[in-house]
DNA sequence: CATGAATGAGAGTTCATTCAT
DNA sequence: CATGAATGAACTCTCATTCAT
């Protein structure tokens, strides 16, 4: 279905950081960068913003980062990683399908709050990010998120706590993308906690709008 | 909240379509840039591309459009108003809030898969393009959605018939999200029609995930 | 009287040169575009021909300068801030309207020398460059001029020192056109010394031409 | 002196017109043409501009004339043969140096007001249109322009009427200026005459701007 | 670590011109 | 005579990236 463009606007270069052990400038830069992937989008960001906002010339970028995707690639690294590790952790320790699902919601919303960029950035530049070799673990991610849902509905419906008319994929589509979408109008500094909003939308998830009878 | 960016990458020109009734050729012209700006992104999509596609040079495109964004202006005011208008009608038809409801929602994914692109753009684009006077129309029509789809919910509300503990304002964007989004992965000529999805999310939307005991 | 063209051929950006402060390498890319612009017009050259000439691609130039009209921009304000104040000295040192005359010719000639390529600019592109807001100050060096040399003009018929008879608007066109024109067929690097011209031009300029019985 | 630039921004084409006997139509397009080539310049206008002007669309000017170019070599043409001849006629019925001199001055500025666009091309886009073979005859005419004015000045100096002190060449370019560059400032439709403005420059030009004692 | 000058590819756009209808 | 669609070359400008200092 995507029209997979062969190689362009992404250097040829194989990949690879300039530096793996990251000093604090490193950090910091790459929060700054993360930032503005996020709010403006990869494409419309350019390393001279990054390096403005670092209070540095966009040649003084290239001693810490290979490129820019380089730093894209580092910032969802570091967010993807320990997300299926947490994941992983709420599967473990959820006793049924129900609880699990609840906690894999509430588990998304602190992610929110905690890697609000990454998660912008992971959900609107996948697409064009993926088209490149280097970025192939996206695709890989975003399947093994998948395979985390369906698991549980899939128990929840074999175990009749879920309803058994739904289809699976479609419930999970619909769940991921009301989540994950959460990220364009979240503001982790606003005055709406992720936790009240996880809550909610677990009811509704769950109990749907209608009031019963 | 958001980084509004001064302004750059788009022309200061005020605006206006070389003709604005359109020719044959420039309805073709503005379907293949529609597909493209949803498939690949309006910045990642070049006007190169756009004239390959239709088998013309670049430079040809402008005896028909203005600019790029000239495209992507008609492309979106030819969804919007049709949108609008459909919403009202729904609105004005519906007998009460819960039937308005799934009325807005199958209305929804009819346009989905009517004008595939076109939502695709308005999803992905509007926060790049609204930085631009000439796009401000796209805020302004998100706002009349909302307002549409939280007038139901608020009468529902009032009359008993959704849940009274929802925040309406997160009801709204859970609604919107789960429909829109599916824009990334709907695909028109796939074998899931829109009804059906329209189906099963008016379901799970009103009666939740949870198989009642 | 003119026909004012709106906005077009020229960035809406607003201004400002990357650094106000000049290298000297920046000095050098200024005084090629300054050459390039008073020989063969601003329209006719074009920033591959600048960068040719220094050696340079044509990209790099934007590493010293905003834009093409940034050049000019810098090329015309170097220009005419100090030749302001040159004209206000000679008026402040001129003991009569004569001498003032006289002396304001010949600090044109010297500016010819000095300045050649900025006042054949001045000369050839205003009234192209002035329909730009960021030229405005183009006309309004224009009418300190006129303000300058007609005072003299005036202050001398009131005196009696010049002809009664003379329309002073008029006479202050004679002297302007034939002072500036000068740019074009003067050679600042040719055997004819700009004193020479001055000198020649002051006599024709008071006496005229006809021998007098 | 000149840079030469050998071949570039002129189509190659050789030249000839389209249609050489003048249909009405055509010398309509003419007149919008050189009117606009007048105001804004030569490069500055486009053939757009001049169509839109006209009515009809730019391909349709290609019926009337080859190129743009073959509009302002017409434009030209039209202009600069009767003026030689013009020029040729007072040369012949004056009978002394300083009434010829005063004639030419009085028919360059009749010129002025029947020529007016024509004038204005000739003095601004000489220089550009020069650069190409088709416009040499551009240089030959200025070339006898010049040997008719400094004849008139040599044989005045000769006969003792003109001051012997003057550089012919000098005095010849001064008028030259100062009567032609009135391009840019005379408006054939305002109040001043093109008489009022012949007559004082005349003054100007024979006794100066001294008040004799 | 950072600067500052440069590269090189490609972007959007302009425009004179052609030509079938 | 004019239209409307297209060409093709050139233009200004952007931007990720390199590298000597």
């Amino acid at each position: 279905m995507d029209h997979v463009v062969t190689t362009k606007r992404l250097s040829a270069r194989g990949g690879g950081t300039r530096e793996s052990g990251g000093s604090q400038r490193r950090a910091e830069l790459l929060a700054i960068a993360a930032e503005l992937f996020a709010t403006r989008g990869f494409l419309a960001t350019t390393v001279r913003e990054i390096a403005d906002e670092a209070g540095i010339l966009s040649g003084s970028l290239y001693h810490h980062f290979d490129s820019k995707e380089s730093m894209a690639d580092e910032i969802l690294r570091g967010f993807l990683e320990p997300q299926r590790r947490a994941y992983q952790q709420v599967l473990r320790e959820a006793t049924d399908p129900r609880t699990a699902l609840a906690e894999l919601v509430r588990q998304s919303f602190r992610a929110l709050q905690d890697n609000h960029a990454a998660i912008a950035i992971f959900q609107n530049e996948s697409k064009y990010l993926a088209q490149y070799e280097r970025f192939g673990y996206l695709r890989k991610a975003a399947n093994e998120f998948e395979r985390t849902w369906t698991r549980v509905l899939q128990d929840g419906q074999r175990e009749g706590v879920f309803r058994a008319d739904l289809d699976v994929k479609l419930t999970y589509r619909f769940i991921r993308d009301m989540v994950w979408t959460s990220v364009h109008w979240y503001n982790p500094k606003g005055k709406l906690a992720a936790e009240t909003i996880a809550e909610q939308y677990i009811r509704i998830l769950c109990e749907g709008i209608v009031q019963p009878e």
